[in-house]
DNA sequence: AGCACGCCGACT
DNA sequence: GTCGGCGTGCTC
């Protein structure tokens, strides 16, 4: 037998199937969906075998050497789905293939200089190089002495070592001692009561167990220590033994069973909709278009119960979960340990267990952000993508997919439904729904019929002109005097780290950017230093102008860091919780701070897009936008659509409970729709004003759209290439595709490297894979061995 | 991605 | 006359 192999080498010359022969003890073993160890040329790389076959062409064929899973880790479904997935997204295969399965499972190839010869026939420098083992890694040695590498070379020649290719794999399954007790004779027992106490309690504690226990905690319940417990070993009386354990990211946490609760009657009908494919195992996408607090999350609590009585499973999609430790526990408090988690905020090890509960059908819910669209569930009833608009739905390298498309292949496939939640869905979505290609479900009432939040919209320009310089308008200060003085909350959101967004000379106007990207350094208050958010560079503030050498260098803009300094001069009283990238890398740091804003230790919530979402608390009755337009000026044709959502979710946070909550938008444009209409909650009166312009413009969804970015260090080469692929794409492509371009990006150079884009604009363009592909094609001789890279992202979601 | 093969400049 | 630079091409 033959199997046809994907090889772990990500470039388009490797982009194929290879034969190699299965060895006859694995021929059953050897299936799609299985990883194996092949040589590749003069080393030993991983693969994915896609299918048996029985005979091949290939002459001088190779044998599979390691067989990595007992299991296939890639159903037929999933190797369909990363097929189609590389298709669609213009990537290699075990790029695909690479992004559906959690890191663990990536196995590292180490090279290995390995003795051949005795110890004592060894040349004396190379006998210390390998000091007491009988083997050394390459890498290791590559970067130590050049004379020692040239030693080893000659040894090599020699034959007195030899290179070996080591696969490890990232990381292991975690195991733990169990302990159980056997039939220890009664006069055994009386004699160890009185000789050795401790030993006769540990037996008795055992005894009174059922299960076999962790041997940690046999010995730390009964106050023993690992020296009994080993007197009892050596006498035969208890035995212990290594078992695999999860490790579980949650269980410091507890969980009350939750019951489902009475459902409203708009909830009930919604809940009908999501039923009725579900019952009737049919593929279907429905939008459930409901305000925040409308109670969308406890229909999908019970859309997903009827799947799991039917036998089915269920994904549930969020974006970026750590950021919402509250969803977790509405999960695990309903359906218990049926529920695997799955975000960024797990450590690998975590991942790959939560991965193999579901592979194992331990579970039948996994809650998770973005990849866990890929969960390996074999009998999936239905898939929903909660905040359906967000953007981290989209993945921003290679696959470049989005999590939408995936649900809806999965969907299709398995006949369940998908069911796409949103206060503020896209555009793009709500165009779909209205032409009737999803079913539109509506809740336009929140759940405990408390009003929508009043929003006040405060001109900046305005409160400048009355003399007010302060980041702060007037109705701000005084809607947190208000709180402050009732001891009820406040939610300030910027949409800005950092303390400053430039540092600017006044004298000459020079702007302090980025040596490698052409970006504005951002000032950090914290080690006075001048950080780049893009390549994250970090150097020392200068005390003068580094171009005329004057002392009026100035920040301009305000970051988080800032505000907070500010606050603390208007209301020295207050506590304030900042939360933004800076404060919350450190694990855990997210749901400690939330958890103290939450139990009242924080007067007031400062921070950046993770404060938007999510977060319910009952106490908060003010939340103050600074700056509204930082997004609406960003040269993208989504920035009002981002804008509008944003606005609303924040609105969202407001008066949640019984108190009334109240909003202040600060902003200097105002008059823009996308603000004005945050004021009356109107989604429907947005989106109309939107597709007016979308239409004019020639903007998804009446065009759909694809962007080419060509980067390199050499802005001569990046401009020559650009402007040849466009010509060929202008040549190529029918006549009513657009082809915008090429022209610098927006940001024209990140970590040194020079960069151009093109975009296509079209409404049907069948050759439009096969043109980028052939583009691809033609620059994979640069692109692997120089240093151009072109990027391609059909259906991008930034432009930058 | 690695690694070998192969064809031109500066050394023993 | 050889060592080593990195451009080109292949890996079942």
């Amino acid at each position: 037998m033959i199997a046809r192999i994907i090889v772990d080498v990500p470039t388009a010359q490797t982009d194929r199937l290879f034969d190699y022969k299965i060895p006859s003890e694995w021929e059953t073993l050897v299936q799609p969906g299985i990883r194996v160890v092949v040589p590749f040329g003069p080393r030993k790389i991983q693969g994915f075998v896609i299918e048996r076959t029985e005979t091949s062409d290939v002459k001088n064929m190779k044998a599979i050497i390691e067989v990595l899973d007992p299991v296939p880790v890639l159903s037929e479904e999933l190797l369909a789905l990363g097929k189609w997935l590389a298709k669609a997204t213009i990537c290699f295969q075990v790029t695909a293939f690479q992004a559906m399965l959690p890191a663990a499972l990536k196995t590292k190839v180490s090279k290995i200089i390995q003795m051949r010869v005795e110890r004592t026939e060894l040349p004396e420098q190379i006998r210390t190089l390998f000091g007491n083992g009988n083997h050394l890694n390459w890498d290791e040695l590559k970067k130590g002495e050049p004379s020692d590498l040239l030693t080893m070379k000659k040894a090599l020649e020699a034959g007195l070592v030899e290179i070996e290719y080591a696969t490890k794999a990232h990381t292991k399954m975690k195991t733990e001692r169990f302990v159980t007790v056997s039939d220890v004779p009664e006069s055994e027992l009386e004699s160890l009561q009185r000789k050795a106490k401790k030993q006769y309690e540990l037996i008795q504690f055992l005894k009174g167990k059922q299960r076999p226990l962790p041997s940690q905690q046999a010995i730390a319940e009964t106050k023993s220590s690992r020296e009994t417990l080993k007197a009892l070993l050596d006498k035969g009386f208890v035995q212990e033994w290594a078992q695999e354990v999860y490790r579980d990211p949650t269980s410091n946490d507890t969980f009350t069973r939750s019951e489902p609760l009475v459902l409203t009657p708009k909830q009930q009908e919604a809940l009908q909709v999501i039923s009725r494919p579900i019952e009737e195992d049919r593929y279907e996408t429905v939008l459930l278009h409901g305000v925040t607090g409308s109670g969308k999350t406890e229909i999908y609590l019970q859309a997903i119960a009827k799947v799991l009585q039917k036998g089915q499973e269920a994904i549930m999609l969020v974006p970026e979960i750590s950021l919402t430790p509250q969803m977790v526990n509405r999960f695990k408090a309903r359906f218990g340990n049926l529920v695997a988690i799955m975000h960024s905020g797990l450590s690998n090890g975590e991942k790959y267990d939560e991965w193999r509960k579901i592979h194992r059908k331990e579970v039948s819910v996994v809650v998770g952000a973005r990849s866990a669209v890929f969960a390996p569930f074999t009998n999936l009833g239905l898939l929903i993508i909660d905040e359906e608009h967000e953007s981290s739905y989209k993945q921003e390298e290679a696959p470049r997919y989005h999590t939408r498309d995936v649900a809806k292949y999965r969907g299709a496939n398995h006949r369940a439904p998908v069911l796409l939640g949103s206060a503020t869905p896209s555009v793009e979505t709500f165009a779909r729904a209205k032409k009737g290609n999803y079913t539109l479900v509506s809740l336009q009432e929140r759940v405990n019929a408390r009003p929508m939040p009043e929003v006040e919209i405060v001109d900046m320009r305005e409160e400048l002109r009355n003399g007010n310089r302060s980041m702060f308008s007037r109705a701000l200060l005084q809607g947190l005097r208000e709180r402050l003085d009732r001891k009820e909350q406040t939610v300030l959101f910027l949409n800005r780290r950092g303390y400053s967004t430039f540092v600017m000379c006044r004298d000459c106007g020079y702007v302090a950017t980025c040596d490698y990207c052409d970006i504005s350094y951002t000032y950090h208050r914290k080690g006075h230093s001048l950080k780049c958010h893009y390549c994250g560079d970090e150097k020392p503030m200068p005390t003068t102008c580094t171009e005329c050498g004057s002392e009026h260098i100035r920040f301009f803009g305000s970051g988080t860091q800032k505000v907070e300094e500010e606050l603390y001069k208007y209301f020295p009283e207050a506590n304030v919780i900042r939360m933004d990238v800076d404060t919350t890398r450190k694990k855990g740091s997210h749901k400690t701070l939330l958890d103290a804003f939450g139990q009242g230790k924080g007067d007031i919530l400062l921070g950046t897009q993770m404060i938007a979402k999510g977060l319910d608390f009952p106490n908060i009755t003010l939340v103050g936008v600074l700056a509204a337009d930082s997004m609406l000026h960003i040269p993208d044709f989504r920035s009002a659509e981002r804008t509008f959502q944003v606005l609303e979710q924040v609105a969202g946070r407001a008066g949640r409970a019984e108190l009334t909550g109240e909003v202040i938008v600060q902003s200097y444009t105002p008059e823009h729709y996308s603000i004005q209409l945050v004021k009356q909650h109107d989604y429907e009166q947005f989106f109309a004003s939107e597709m007016r312009i979308r239409k004019q413009g020639g903007y998804p969804p009446y065009y759909y759209m694809a962007l080419l970015t060509i980067s390199d260090q050499d802005l001569a080469t990046v401009i020559k290439t650009s402007g040849k692929i466009a010509d060929y794409l202008k040549r190529t492509l029918s006549e009513e595709t657009v082809i915008l371009g090429p022209v610098v990006s927006p940001i024209a150079r990140i970590k040194d490297r020079y960069r151009y884009q093109c975009v296509i604009k079209y409404k049907h363009e069948p050759k439009l894979y096969e043109t980028l592909e052939t583009v691809l094609h033609h620059y994979q001789r640069d692109t692997t061995t120089k240093r151009l890279s072109i990027s391609m992202d059909v259906h991008p979601y930034f432009f930058m």
